[in-house]
DNA sequence: ATAATCACG
DNA sequence: ACGTACGTGATTATG
C-alpha cells in the first residue's frame, strides 16, 4: 500500500471558496468565508484520503488591490479584494498551528511547486493527489496521480476526481494534450493569448485529430474551415509562447524533505485558539481535546432520586465554601432541576408530582439563601419558581447578550465557547427539537445531560463572564439594571393585559366583511380572479398588464410596496382600494385573528417581552408582539379599545416626549438645542424656524414637516439620499437642509463625527450608561455596508441610551409602586411608554411616580418632559 | 427557509 | 461610482 500525499492549491482553493461562499465575518469584523470553505475542504479530503503526508503551496505574489489603481487596472486577473488578502494570512497562520508545511517559492506560481512535488513525490512511491480548484492542474493527472476539485455549492463541498482516464472520457483528450488545447484557446485569466478566433471547441476538435500544435501546424492545410487553417497559420508563435505559458514547470528547484510534510496531530491547542477567534462553531466539536474535557464532565453527572439526597445535595450546596456560585437550569418547565454543586458534584434531578413541590421549595430556598447562584433563563425559571428578585442571582445569558448584543442565542453551548473555551453538546444534539417536557419524558437521559451541561457551565462561566462585564465596565449594567429588570419583565408577563374578546372578534367581523366586499369590486375591475395578497400577482397585473407608471423591482419582480402603489392611488382608484384592502386584511390577520389567539382563560394576553434580541439594548415583545399595535391610522388605532383594564382599575399611560433628540441634545452638548428644549415646547417648529431662518410665527406646516423629518434623519445617523426619500425632495435640497441643521446645531454634527471615529476606534458603539453595541460594519471595504456601519454609530447611542433610560424609570417606578404598597403594575412598554394598570384609588399616586420617576431616570442637560394620560382603554389613555 | 410587506417606536 | 434612513415582529406567498 503505498502512503498517500496531498497537495493542495492554496490560493486557487481560497480564491474559489471566497467567491462560492456568501459574506461571513466574526463578531470583530474579520472575513472568514474563505477560511471557511477551506478548512471544510481540508477537512474533507482529511476524512475521506486520511493522508498520511500533506503539504499546502502558495503563491508568493499575488497582484495587491488599491484603491488608487481600482479604476484604471487594465490586467486581466482580478486583483484581491481586501475581504480576501485579510484571510490569507489567518490560513497561513491556520496552517502553522496545525503543523501543515507551507510552501512558498518566490518567483513561481503554486502550480508549478505543486507540479514539481507531485512528480517527485510519485518517483519516491507515493500516491499523490492535488487539490486546486484550478482545472489546468488536469494536464497533470496521470495513472496514478489524481488531480481533485472541489465545488462549493450550497453549503456542501463536492470534490470531482480525475486520473488521466477521466480527463480523456471528460475532454477526449489526454491530460499532455490540454496543454495543448490551451496553447489554442488561451485563458484571459492567466494572460495567455492563444490563438485569436479559437476556442474551446475548436481548439479541442484540432487537438483530439492532431495531438499537439506542431503536428496540426505541419498538418494545417487538413484543417477545416479554412478560416481556421489560416487562423493557426498565421499565429504559430502567439501559438508556441502560448504553450509554454500554459505548460505546469515540474522542474521547479526545489529541495523539501519530504518528512516535513508528515502529518502529526491537527488539533492543536493554538487551532483551537484560531478557530474560536474565527467563531467556526461547528467546526469547534472536531477537536478531540475537548471532547475528552466534557467525558470528564459528564463523569461529574449523577441523577438523584430520593427526598433524602435531593436534600443532602441542597446542603451540600449551601455549605460550599467560599467558592460561591452554584448553579441549576432546567427547561421551560420544572421537568427536571440540574444543580452543580461543584463543578466536580452536578447532580439531576427527575421530576415526579411526588417531588415537585419538594423540590421546588428546596430551590427557592436556595435562591433565598444568600448564596451565589448562576442560572440562564431565569425569566423562564420565574414561571414556576415563585422568586423575589435577589443581587445573589445571575443569569449569564443576560450578561452574555451585554458583552455581545449581535449574537442569535446565549444559550449553554453558547457560553461555553464564549467564556470557558469549550465545546459542550448543544441541546438540539442531546434533546434535539424537542420541547423539554417532551424530552424529560422521550429522551430523559439525554435531557438529564442537557440540563447538566447548562449547570455545568452556569457554575463555570460565571466568574470569566463577570471579569469580562467588570473589564468592559458593563457590570454596575448587568447587576443594576438588566438583572433586576429581568424580574419586572417577568411580572409583566405574568400580570399580562385584559383584552375584550368579544369586541376583537366583533371587529374581526366588521374587517371580514369589508375585506370580502373589496375583494369582489378589485377582481371584477380587473376582470378575473387573482390572490390579492402576492406581490407577484399582483404586481405582474399593475405594471405588465395594466401597464402602469413608476414601476419598480425587486429581486423577484416589481415592487408592490405602499410607497409606490400611494403614488398611483389618486389617479388610479383600483390602486387605492388594493391599499384599503392591505389595510384591512393585514389588521385582520394579525391584529383581529392573530391576537385572538392569545387570549387566556383570564381574559388577558400575556406576552413575552425579550430582553436579549435588540442589538441597541431595547426590549422586544413577541407572541404577540405587543408593541407594533396600530396607532398611526384611525381604522387600526380602534383596536386599542379592546385593550382595557380590570373593573376597579384604570389604565394610566406615560410616555417621553422625543426623548431621542433630547438625548442627542444632552450627549452633543450642543447649546443651541439645549436651548430650544429649554424655551420653546414644538421643538420641531423651532428647528425649523431656525433651519429655514424664518420668524417663529411664519413657520409654514411644510417648513416644520420638514424640519422633523431632519430631526429624525439626525437620529438614524442622517444622509441626504436618506432623507430626500423620506420627504420626497431630491438630493441636493435634502444635503442643503442637512447643511443648515449642521450650522443651526454644530455641536450636534461634532458628536456625530465623533459617534462614528469612536466607533472605528473602538469597535463598538457606546451609550451614556456604557452599553456597548459592536459595530463590525465599519471596517467592511463595502461601500454600502460601511455607510450602514456609520449610520449605526451615530443611531445606537441614542436610541441604546432611551433604551436605558426607560429601563431605569421601569425599575424605579415598579420599586415606588411597591415601597408604597400598591396593587398597580405596568402591563406595557413601547420603548418611550409605560402603561399602568392603576387601582382606581391609587391613580394620583400612579401619576405622581410616573412623572417623578420617568423625568428624573437620568441627569440630562435637557428636561425630559413626558404626555401622561388616563382612560378606560388603550386608546382612550394613549 | 426566504422575501416582501407593513405594523410600531 | 456606490445606492439607505435606525430598531423590532407577524403574516403571507413561494421556491
Amino acid at each position: 500500500m503505498k502512503k498517500k500525499l496531498v497537495l493542495i492549491d492554496g490560493n486557487s482553493i481560497l480564491n474559489r471558496t471566497f467567491y462560492a461562499l456568501p459574506e461571513l465575518t466574526n463578531s470583530r469584523g474579520i472575513h472568514t468565508n474563505a477560511v471557511y470553505g477551506f478548512v471544510n475542504i481540508l477537512f474533507k479530503i482529511l476524512d475521506e484520503e486520511s493522508p498520511e503526508y500533506l503539504a499546502v503551496a502558495f503563491d508568493v505574489k499575488m497582484p495587491t488591490f488599491r484603491h488608487d489603481m481600482y479604476e484604471g487596472y487594465k490586467g486581466t486577473r482580478k486583483p484581491m479584494p481586501p475581504e480576501l488578502q485579510e484571510q490569507l494570512p489567518i490560513v497561513k497562520e491556520l496552517l502553522a498551528a496545525m503543523g501543515i508545511q507551507i510552501m512558498e517559492k518566490p518567483g513561481y506560481e503554486a502550480d508549478d511547486v505543486l507540479g514539481t512535488l507531485a512528480k517527485i513525490g510519485k518517483t519516491k512511491g507515493f500516491a499523490v493527489s492535488l487539490v486546486s480548484g484550478d482545472r489546468d492542474m488536469l494536464q497533470l493527472a496521470t495513472d496514478d496521480t489524481l488531480i481533485r476539485i472541489p465545488k462549493t455549492k450550497f453549503g456542501s463541498t463536492e470534490i470531482e476526481d480525475y486520473y488521466a482516464d477521466d480527463v480523456v472520457s471528460k475532454y477526449g483528450v489526454t491530460p499532455e494534450e490540454l496543454i495543448e488545447v490551451k496553447a489554442l484557446m488561451g485563458d484571459a485569466s492567466d494572460n495567455i493569448p492563444g490563438v485569436p478566433g479559437i476556442g474551446e471547441k475548436t481548439a479541442l476538435k484540432i487537438i483530439t485529430e492532431f495531438k499537439d500544435i506542431e503536428n496540426a501546424y505541419a498538418h494545417r492545410e487538413e484543417i477545416k474551415p479554412a478560416r481556421t487553417s489560416n487562423l493557426l497559420g498565421d499565429n504559430m508563435e502567439t501559438a508556441r509562447m502560448s504553450r509554454k505559458l500554459a505548460a505546469i514547470d515540474t522542474k521547479v528547484p526545489l529541495n523539501y524533505d519530504f518528512e516535513d510534510f508528515k502529518l502529526k496531530n491537527l488539533l492543536t491547542k493554538e487551532a483551537y485558539q484560531i478557530f474560536k477567534d474565527l467563531e467556526f462553531k461547528r467546526l469547534l466539536s472536531r477537536f478531540d481535546f475537548k471532547h475528552a474535557d466534557t467525558n470528564d464532565i459528564e463523569e461529574s453527572f449523577k441523577t438523584i432520586l430520593s427526598m433524602d439526597e435531593i436534600r443532602a445535595v441542597f446542603e451540600q450546596a449551601e455549605k460550599q465554601p467560599s467558592a460561591g456560585v452554584r448553579a441549576f437550569a432546567t427547561g421551560s418547565g420544572l421537568y427536571g432541576a440540574a444543580i452543580a454543586a461543584t463543578e466536580e458534584n452536578i447532580y439531576y434531578i427527575p421530576v415526579t408530582d411526588e417531588n415537585r413541590s419538594f423540590l421546588s421549595e428546596m430551590l427557592q430556598s436556595l435562591f433565598a439563601s444568600g448564596i451565589k447562584i448562576a442560572t440562564t433563563n431565569l425569566k423562564e425559571q420565574l414561571k414556576y419558581l415563585d422568586l423575589e428578585y435577589s443581587d445573589n442571582v445571575y443569569d449569564l445569558g443576560i450578561g452574555a447578550y451585554l458583552m455581545n448584543p449581535l449574537k442569535d442565542t446565549y444559550h449553554h453551548d453558547d457560553l461555553a465557547r464564549d467564556y470557558l473555551e469549550m465545546t459542550v453538546p448543544a441541546s438540539e444534539g442531546l434533546i434535539g427539537k424537542l420541547s423539554p417536557e417532551a424530552a424529560a419524558v422521550q429522551k430523559p437521559e439525554e435531557f438529564a445531560k442537557y440540563a447538566c451541561y447548562c449547570a455545568y457551565v452556569s457554575l463555570a462561566a460565571c466568574k470569566p463572564l463577570l471579569e469580562r462585564l467588570e473589564e468592559s465596565g458593563m457590570l454596575d449594567l448587568y447587576l443594576n439594571m438588566e438583572m433586576p429588570l429581568l424580574y419586572a419583565l417577568h411580572e409583566m408577563e405574568k400580570v399580562g393585559i385584559r383584552v375584550e374578546k368579544k369586541a376583537l372578534e366583533e371587529y374581526g367581523h366588521e374587517l371580514g366583511v369589508r375585506i370580502e366586499g373589496l375583494t369582489k369590486e378589485i377582481h371584477t375591475e380587473i376582470g378575473r380572479d387573482f390572490n390579492i395578497n402576492s406581490p407577484k400577482q399582483l404586481g405582474e397585473i399593475l405594471f405588465n398588464e395594466l401597464k402602469l407608471p413608476f414601476a419598480k423591482k425587486t429581486k423577484t419582480g416589481y415592487s408592490t410596496s405602499a410607497d409606490i402603489l400611494e403614488k398611483l392611488a389618486t389617479e388610479f382608484p383600483i390602486v387605492s382600494k388594493i391599499l384599503e384592502y392591505r389595510q384591512l386584511t393585514k389588521l385582520k390577520s394579525t391584529y383581529a385573528d392573530g391576537l385572538a389567539g392569545y387570549i387566556g382563560p383570564d381574559n388577558r394576553i400575556h406576552g413575552t417581552f425579550n430582553q436579549t434580541i435588540a442589538a441597541t439594548g431595547r426590549i422586544s415583545s413577541t407572541e404577540p408582539n405587543l408593541q407594533n399595535i396600530p396607532i398611526r391610522v384611525e381604522m387600526g388605532r380602534i383596536i386599542r379599545k379592546v385593550f382595557v383594564p380590570e373593573p376597579g382599575y384604570i389604565f394610566v399611560d406615560a410616555d417621553y416626549s422625543q426623548i431621542e433628540l433630547r438625548i442627542l441634545a444632552s450627549l452633543s452638548g450642543d447649546e443651541n438645542l439645549i436651548r430650544a428644549y429649554k424655551e420653546a415646547s414644538d421643538i420641531h417648529r423651532i428647528t425649523a424656524a431656525k433651519v429655514f431662518n424664518t420668524p417663529l410665527e411664519e413657520v409654514t406646516n411644510t417648513q416644520r414637516n420638514n424640519a422633523k423629518a431632519v430631526n429624525f434623519g439626525i437620529v438614524y445617523g442622517i444622509s441626504s439620499f436618506g432623507l430626500s426619500q423620506g420627504l420626497s425632495i431630491t438630493r441636493k435640497e435634502a444635503a442643503k437642509y442637512i447643511e443648515q441643521y449642521f450650522k443651526t446645531y454644530p455641536k450636534v454634527k461634532e458628536f456625530l463625527d465623533k459617534s462614528v471615529e469612536d466607533a472605528k476606534k473602538n469597535g463598538y458603539a457606546v451609550t451614556m450608561f456604557g452599553r456597548r453595541r459592536p459595530v463590525p460594519e465599519l471596517k467592511s471595504s463595502n461601500f454600502m455596508q460601511r455607510s450602514f456601519g456609520e449610520r449605526v454609530a451615530m443611531n445606537s447611542p441614542i436610541q441604546g441610551t432611551a433604551a436605558d433610560i426607560i429601563k431605569i424609570a421601569m425599575l424605579n417606578v415598579n420599586r415606588e409602586l411597591k415601597k408604597q404598597g400598591l396593587k398597580s403594575k405596568i402591563v406595557l412598554q413601547v420603548h418611550d411608554e409605560l402603561l399602568v394598570e392603576a387601582a382606581i384609588e391609587e391613580k394620583e399616586n400612579v401619576y405622581e411616580i410616573l412623572n417623578r420617576e420617568m423625568t428624573n431616570a437620568a441627569r440630562m442637560s435637557v428636561p425630559l418632559e413626558i404626555g401622561i394620560d388616563e382612560g378606560y382603554s388603550w386608546y382612550d389613555a394613549h
